[in-house]
DNA sequence: TAGATTCGTGCAATCGATTACAAATAGAAA
DNA sequence: TTTCTATTTGTAATCGATTGCACGAATCTA
């Protein structure tokens, strides 16, 4: 029934061995011209499928790599995995996704799964919770190259790609204040994550460049949630200093605040502006659209999959290497006053 | 410098045979419990783990399965994947990724790539372009597990799991008559894709039901993009007859078709109403948020990885399961009149 | 024509794990 | 003490492909 065809059948088919088979389909030069013909038809005509396990067992590469993201049907996450494909589908890679739902446990799992599986090196961004760094070490241990893109943790002979968060808080904030806002909030994501903390940074950083200062009661961190993005607004109506735009660091976020912004009748832009970050695509799709600070996923995996590959390229030399992104500005209506 | 244990290093450092050590890792019963406790504690002390790849080869079977679908970046089939993934991974599956970019040589190339690498059944959704069908019967042949999810050919031996497009055309159309509208217009995707197809079907057979009859002027195919929404409805605004509702097979070009009927003035939902169809995340992000058909694409991939296992479990019976899942309409804004 | 090259092919080990079969050891029964 | 059985362990083949080494034949050189 199932007729897998070996390099055993096409040679006992001709009447050679196994060993002169592999040479004729190998491009072997220590081989004649006719049996080489005579090989390469047979197998076609047999059909024969190379067994890339079998390859991956004996050469020792698996030509597979692992990819680890918190959770697939993110568009950011999805994007990035695209441009990981890209870039090594063409070299003959495949790539293995796992998703960690943020979990530490779920993440340690993948990894054994993925190292069991022998792939040649792993992508991964990490996830919300984790705090160990165990198994991190037991990757490089074997001799397994690891990437982190986006959320990364510093480790020594790990690589990571990043955009840089800081910069992203600046321009939009900056952008806010060329836009005329004088009293710019931000909502904010879990700073103990490196990157909401470099987007709060850069935030911080351009209010003081521009001679504003930052109200405590106009940073708030909390979930990445529309629910939450509402709630936020709750709490700014009632200031008796409110703020008049947002730097938000989730377009969640972003979006829950500008529908509880219109529920209270304030008119964006022209009273109140938002940008918000990561690009999602319904930000570019909504009749208020709105501005946000696009992360260039699927470059990102592009240049995740570059790093892997310079990585395997020397595997005797010891590369480390941090890749910063730019963030570019959307802008949009929710931030367009000019 | 890469130290992967093998169970021949473990039996080295016990004075054991290889044999042994595997008997005492696989709970095997013929074995003593005291070897079989210090095998596992020098397993765990050496950091060892299972190499999967020679096990596939000497059982030949990866735990692997191969997804092929046109864009792993959009939301519908990504979110397929979430589910065979949330499916599989319980039991030790993993899942290579594939994208065809809906061209028919491309998926020909992943089809190989993915029997090369000797994985347990391919799940798919069929690229647009795709006319020939020898490619499945190399897999069939192979006995490996074949399922189409969303986009399928027949094809004897093949399990599919899809939507009920015409089910989800019907209750569209049938929800705009209830609205009151009386000159329903479609937009549609290429229609010898069987999906468009059977949703237009829908379509027609809801208007005859409610005694309307189809105006060909006012069933458009086009591509799928906002674009093309825009250029439907420039045709529509010329003509004597406009209709006054579209069911769209597409929530981009419904999309495209009310940003260009507000530039014309015209009022939604009150004087024309718009469904669209596959839920995609922004259509409940807009202001004027707009009704789809929600395809539940997790659950789609729950099912089509449970027909997976199925045949599997039982590779002697050849099993061929058709299922079929109701869509559920999604009422918005966009024709909520009451 | 004898000896030296070259060329093409076969032999056998290897990658790591599993497993039927054989062998060895233990203990029990007579 | 001898024989038999039960328990544990070892031996070796297997999955499919690759590759260093050796061997034979064909070709070339003198």
């Amino acid at each position: 029934m199932s007729e897998k065809t070996t390099i055993y059948d096409i040679a006992k088919a001709l009447n050679i061995t196994a060993a002169t088979v592999s040479r004729a389909l190998n491009n072997n030069p220590k081989i004649s011209q006719a049996t080489k013909k005579l090989v390469l038809e047979t197998a076609a005509k047999m059909n024969y499928k190379q067994n890339k396990l079998a390859l991956a067992l004996k050469s020792g590469r698996s030509n597979t790599v692992g990819v680890i993201v918190p959770y697939i049907d993110r568009n950011f996450f999805s994007s990035i995995i695209r441009g990981i494909e890209e870039e090594l589908y063409p070299l003959g890679y495949h790539v293995i996704i796992c998703q960690t739902h943020e979990e530490e446990g779920t993440e340690i799992d993948n990894i054994n799964a993925l190292l069991n599986a022998q792939v040649d090196g792993i992508l991964m961004s990490v996830s919300k919770h984790t705090t160990q760094l165990d198994h991190f070490d037991h990757v490089l241990k074997k001799g397994v190259p690891l990437v982190f893109f986006d959320r990364k943790k510093d480790i020594k002979g790990v690589s990571t790609v990043t955009i840089d968060d800081f910069e992203g808080g600046y321009t939009a904030t900056k952008h806010l204040i060329e836009q005329g806002c004088k009293r710019i909030a931000h909502l904010s994501g879990d700073r103990s994550l490196e990157i909401y903390k470099h987007r709060y940074e850069g935030y911080k950083k351009a209010l003081e460049d521009f001679g504003l200062k930052v109200n405590k009661d106009h940073v708030v961190q909390c979930k990445n949630d529309i629910a939450a993005g509402h709630k936020a607004i709750d709490k700014f109506m009632k200031l008796d200093h409110r703020p008049d735009a947002i730097f938000s660091s989730s377009d969640f976020l972003a979006l829950g605040a500008i529908q509880q912004l219109k529920k209270n009748g304030i008119k964006i832009p022209e009273e109140f502006c938002v940008v918000g970050f990561s690009n999602e695509p319904f930000t570019k799709f909504m009749e208020l659209s709105i501005s946000s600070v696009d992360q260039s996923p699927v470059l990102m995996g592009n240049t995740a999959a570059k790093v892997f590959l310079e990585q395997v390229k020397d595997s005797n030399v010891k590369i480390e290497k941090k890749v910063v992104l730019s963030p570019k500005l959307k802008i949009r209506k929710s931030s367009s006053r000019s």
